[in-house]
Parts: structure tokens; sequence; C-alpha cells
DNA sequence: GCAAAAGTGTTTCCTTTACACCCATGT
DNA sequence: ACATGGGTGTAAAGGAAACACTTTTGC
């Protein structure tokens, strides 16, 4: 028996918070196919490449972001046979959380709203709807994890940590309710002595992230 | 710029509730690679066959279950170049829930405790965490869907459907408030008008499964 | 002093938990 | 009658939501 083989490339959904905005990674396309239209940053996996490898790879290829550490996990893979007009590609895609940095210098590489992308601009392949995937893991992950530190920069306030909520989610919470639950959660915030007035008013304790995954209990999204 | 092309397999980790434990589907190898070993029943994907659609023939194929509805979604992929001995494949491992029903007519596809299998039997391949990722998504997905119906066979009765909580979560769970909150639930359950004494006592009443997908609030496994 | 944001206390509501108790059948 | 499991009522405990209030800075 014949095995088929397919091409398998990793394709990469770095979301970051910036600007009061939740925005994604995208790679402008100049040339077919989808030339003109947003695709997602990634490539194909190399013989002898475990997938995580690659996706850290390409983070630091096509991303631009090199030796920082980013969330990383799997998202799921797509394969139906005509996502890429030119041959069958089998792709794995990853999630990354990142904080607010500058992404790859090439001027091809860039943050976009992630409300732009899914609404009004046009996608290349599928990849309208494994960034869609990839905002709703996020958002879902936001409830139970500790994450939203993901977003954030090394040293952060209470207040910073709401907005990422805030921003994500697109809701928003009570600052007092919040701080109390995050402030209370085990191992999820570790203070780090110093404060900060870089939002104005009293000035705020700076945390960094804790060692918890889980957040328990739960921070739940606002039902509509 | 000449692109590695990889097999692309198909595994399932299909669960059920028999004799009081959780089961999964196994093939029983009885020629190498890891002849004698259990391994999930899969196979290689077609070159014009998208991924769920792999899954449900090779569901029918090759773990039996045919014309039957079993819930299946994707699991994860597993692509660690030396995870199969004789060439790279990737493999894209789809959970399958089912009620209690004769898998296979041939031998060599049997149903089998997990914890016999993750604890005391040799697994073929990384199998043994594929299954453990597995069970570990059923579990969670207890929590805060109503999949748990999916194990049960078309009219169940409250109780039944405990006993699968408490199956799966090895955990006992309070008859009554277990009662009250999934009969609370809104959509999870469907009476049918009809009963039942087969678990003896007091007639039970009969329920199919309603159309919700979540379960609000959330059925919380005990923490230890 | 005043504005602004951080952080605490308190009350109300709702969910969860534990368990007493009644209900409807088979034997 | 009584054993067995199905199903309801209820009170106590704990978390969530709403919001009054105090604290500490910059200007």
């Amino acid at each position: 028996m014949t095995v088929p083989r397919v091409a398998v490339t990793v394709d990469l959904v770095v979301l970051t918070v910036r600007e009061q905005r939740l925005c994604a990674l995208v790679w402008r396309r100049d040339r077919p196919p989808y030339a003109g239209c947003w695709s997602l940053p990634g490539g194909f996996i190399q013989l002898d490449e475990d997938l995580p490898v690659a996706a850290s790879r390409l983070m630091a290829e096509r991303a631009g972001l090199r030796d920082v550490r980013i969330h990383l996990e799997q998202l799921a893979t797509y394969g139906y046979p005509d996502r890429d007009p030119r041959q069958r590609v089998v792709s794995v895609a990853y999630l990354g959380l990142a904080p607010d940095l500058p992404a790859s210098s090439r001027a091809q590489v860039l943050w976009r709203a992630v409300d732009d992308l899914v609404e009004r601009e046009e996608a290349a392949f599928d990849h309208r709807r494994i960034l869609r995937d990839g905002i709703e893991r996020a958002r879902a992950k936001l409830e139970y994890t500790s994450l939203a530190a993901a977003f954030c920069p090394p040293e952060f306030t209470v207040a910073e940590l709401r907005r990422v909520y805030e921003i994500v989610w697109g809701t928003s919470l009570d600052p007092r309710n919040f701080h109390r639950k995050v402030t209370g959660a085990d191992r999820f915030l570790i203070p780090t002595g110093r404060t900060t007035t870089r939002d104005g008013g009293r000035p705020a304790r700076l945390y960094r992230r804790g060692d918890a995954e889980q957040l328990r209990p739960p921070m739940l999204r606002p039902r509509t």
C-alpha cells in the first residue's frame, strides 16, 4: 500500500493587546495566491523537527519575535483538501500570547486589530477561521487560567491586567471586585514591592506573574 | 524550494462507559512495530479527504462503529519526528464519545478499561499519551458541556447520567443535588414522558438529549 | 484643595452543599 | 410491610455583584 504524503505547515495566531485593542500579527501578501490579503505567519515544518519546535522557529523567522518568552500552545489542525489552491496542505495552528512588542522589522509583518481582520479585511486561505478560533480560545482561557498575564510586560499593575481582560473580552469589569479576585488567587500575582504612578492617581503596586496555571475560582465573563 | 512531505494519519480515542468503567476502543497489534501492544484505531488520510471525514471513515472501517451517531471532535496533533520508527508521521487525534455498543466484529478490536491501558499495558507509539490527553479532555468537557449524554443510550434516567459522571471522574456525587442541577439546566434533558424501573425502586423518568451544548451553570468536579 | 486612580469594607443575592424527608414501585 | 432507589424541601456556607468609602499620589 502506498501512503499519500502531504505538506504540513505550522501557522501562528499571535495575539497581543496594544493601543486598547486586541491585535494579531499578520503578513501582508504581495504575491499570489491571495495577493493583497492578509495571512497568518507560518511555514512548512522540517523533516526532523517537532511541531512545537517548528512553531518556535517560525515565531522567530516569520514573526520576528526572537528570544522572547511567549506563551505558545497548539490550537487546532486544519486540513480540508482545497484550502490551499496549489497543493494539499495540512496546517497545525499554534496560538501565541505576547506582550506588546515591536514585531518584525520587515514592513510586511505587522500588528492589526483583530476586529478589522475578521470583519473587514480579506483573508488568505482559511486564515480568518483560524484567527477566529484562536481568539475564542484566548477569550475562554482567560476565564480559568492565569494566561492574561502573558499579555502584560514583566511588571504590571492590577489595573493593567484588568484592562487586558476588558479589551480581550470587550466588556467592562468592576475594578474593585476584580482587584480582590486576582490578588486573592493563589500564586497568580507576586508583589514586587515597587509601585508606579504611570496610570495617574494613587500609586499602584507592581506585580509579576506567579507560577499558577489555573485560576480558581475562575474569572467568569459577564453574560449578555 | 522543495517542500518536505509527510504521511498524515488520523488516530481515534473512542471512549465509552461499560460495566462501571471508562473504556477505550483499542487495536491489539499482532505484528511489528510494537507487536503485542495496544494501539489506537486509525489510519492514513486520503489525498482528497477532509480530516473529520477521515475520522468518520476510520471510525467505521477500523473501529467497526458504522451508522452510529457518535460525538467526534478534534483532540490534538502529534508530530515529533521519531514517534513512528518507520517514517515521519504526523497524527491528528480525534476524540469520540460513544454509548456502550458492541465494537467491531473483529477479534482484534476491543473495549478495554482505560485505567488498565494507561497504567498497566504496553502502548504502541505515543498512544498512551494521546489516550491520556483524550481522557482528560473528556473529563474536562463534562464540566461545562452536555457531552455526558453522549455516553448514554437514546433514553436514559438521571441516575444513569449521574453514573456516567461518577465513572468518568472517579468520584461520587450527591444524587439529589445532581438531579436538581441537570433537570434544571436549560435544554439539557428532554423528558420523554416514559418511566423505567430497570434500576429498581421508584420508577425513574426517562429523558433524551436536548440540544444544549453548554451546561450553565457548570457541573464542577469535586476538588480533592 | 481637587481630581484621579488604588484599594478596602459591607450588604445583597445567588449558587453550592449537606442532609432530612417524602414518593412510588417490586417483592 | 419494607427495601430500594427517585425525587423535593430547606437551611447553612461561600462566592459573586453592587457600591459606599478611604487612601495616596500629581497638579
